[in-house]
DNA sequence: CATTTGATGTTCT
DNA sequence: GAACATCAAATGC
């Protein structure tokens, strides 16, 4: 007997895990995933509870070549997850104080993933305002890869997890047409400063702080070929 | 809203 | 020792 209120409302929101997960994962570049995991959700299923974010905002750290990835160190104690098959999640430590949470994109052994910059809540609101009792707004909850893994409960034990299988799991939701795709540079990196391969979704009010100077470019303007 | 600064600790040089 | 894919508080608009 499932009291009225309970939790049918929440397993209703529950979807097949991502088509970005499942399709020709191995070869596609991954900044074409970085934007192709724009509107898919994000669940986290821990001991207190499940919660869920629509993704709005992501970066591509490509591989080895990317001076801003941490593939191009070579591989370490730290990201031997980096390297591994598509589709799992790399969780990392950063600042002394948070954890950030990628997907892992192209073959095994490559070394590049999509960082989730920021995701609106969709479910567990409650559990991501006990677990960020300072958010002021609505949106300090998860603007930003630091807050979004606090609010959602994304921890390094996580590390090399599968994301079709969980505990965090990328899940199909509506796709956000180019129109609402917006790119710029990366944020908070010293190398490759200039790359576009930060991706958004324009006018969203979960995408994290941008900095004026990063001058904004339309994903359908930037792919005028396909528009012809 | 913009800018500045301190917190915190692991990782790598 | 320095760097770090960050955040929150404090200050000045």
């Amino acid at each position: 007997m499932t009291p009225a209120g309970g939790a049918a409302p929440i397993l209703a929101r529950r979807t097949r895990p991502s088509a970005v997960l499942t399709r020709s994962f191995y070869d596609r570049p991954t900044e074409r995933v970085a934007r192709e995991l724009l509107g898919t959700t994000l669940e986290c299923t821990t001991a207190d509870g499940v919660t869920r974010g629509r993704i709005v905002e992501t970066e591509a750290y490509t591989g080895p070549d990317d001076p801003a990835c941490h593939a191009a160190a070579g591989r370490t104690a730290r990201n031997v997850h980096l390297f591994g098959p598509p589709g799992i999640a790399y969780v990392y430590f950063i600042y002394g104080m948070y954890w950030c949470v990628n997907a892992v994109t192209r073959e095994r052994g490559h070394g590049s993933a999509v960082l989730i910059r920021a995701v609106s809540p969709v479910d567990g609101l409650d559990l991501m305002h006990e677990r960020r009792p300072r958010a002021k707004r609505e949106r300090d909850l998860t603007n930003g890869p630091g807050k979004l893994c606090l609010a959602m409960g994304i921890v390094g034990a996580m590390n090399g997890c599968s994301l079709r299988s969980g505990p965090v799991i990328v899940r199909a939701g509506a796709p956000v047409p180019d129109d609402d795709v917006e790119i710029s540079p990366r944020i908070g990196i010293t190398r490759a400063v200039e790359q576009p391969l930060r991706f958004y979704v324009r006018d969203d009010p979960f995408v994290s702080p941008t900095p004026r100077h990063f001058r904004r470019t339309g994903y359908a303007a930037a792919h005028t070929e396909t528009i012809g």
